[in-house]
DNA sequence: GAGTCTTGAAACAACATAAGTTACATGATG
DNA sequence: CATCATGTAACTTATGTTGTTTCAAGACTC
């Protein structure tokens, strides 16, 4: 099954911002992200309304960081792009009348919860700013390496 | 995003066959799931492959378990079913040339191996007999139920 | 052996959803 | 006021599970 990349391409964004000077446009992140400017827009307003970022209309205006990225989580932007299902897998019913799919749906749901917990658990412990610290290490190890060329984003 | 449901499916499927006398048709069994025979066949032939289930043609013919339950695993049917991604999440690309964009993947691939780990190592601790025995007390608890009516299978 | 019941499998349609696109309104800058 | 940029609605596309049709082939009954 197909999976949903916007936190993937949240976390992207925002660790570039990080490094950028001024606002960044949609037509800019999107062309770094090799997509379309109103699906950013789509995104980034669930993390506008959490305050991880801020948009301002017109001339210079444009995507700015809301906060430093040490005050931002994976989990808070897992939720501010929605909490997407994190399973691809689950019950053919929920409220299912039969016994039997009830206690399947138990057995499931139990081990689905543990795993779900235990990953919210951790991107609650990891920073943007954790990962932009592992971004400066890979940039140590290749600092040939200039992705995003010609879109103004460094690597 | 929609779940695969072929797990859950095949649970409830193998655990009605273990309290059901002879053979079951692709049809009563579609009939069942309130699915198609087809489909039953498609998501059946996996678990025939892994020795889970016989299939017989012609009068008579159908499906037969082919083991007990108590030696059959979450795990054995996830992987019979054909091992889906767990996660409804991912990496936006899966080779990024872009260093953020690893450092990113890298972080959200740890916390997502973790949590499939503890979810299959779970799946692999946990037999269709139990799942059975939970049905016997739920069906201890709730006496009047039964459902799938009609179809010849008991709830 | 004819007729019937069943699985096996290929090919195609339906459906759901993330992603992509178009179009236009709104607000801010110079 | 012209331009740049976001805001938003509506529509299209892409992808993968599920559903359906169709026919071949094996197995049992008579």
């Amino acid at each position: 099954m197909r999976h949903d990349s916007r936190l993937s391409r949240m976390l992207h964004v925002l660790i570039h911002m990080d490094r950028h000077e001024g606002a960044a446009t949609s037509e800019t992140i999107a062309a770094m992200l090799n997509t379309n400017p109103v699906v950013v827009r789509r995104t980034m307003a669930g993390l506008r309304e959490k305050g991880y970022v801020r948009s301002e209309k017109g001339h210079g205006g444009g995507w700015r960081l809301g906060r430093p990225l040490s005050e931002m989580t994976l989990l808070d932007i897992y939720e501010a792009v929605g909490e997407p299902a994190v399973f691809a897998v689950g019950p053919a019913c929920d409220q299912p009348s039969c016994l039997v799919e009830q206690a399947v749906n138990a057995a499931l749901s139990d081990a689905f919860e543990e795993a779900e917990k235990l990953l919210l658990t951790r991107f609650g412990k990891v920073t943007l700013a954790d990962i932009a610290r592992d971004f400066d290490a890979r940039m140590a190890r290749h600092p040939a390496l200039a992705a995003h060329a010609g879109t103004g984003w460094h690597s």
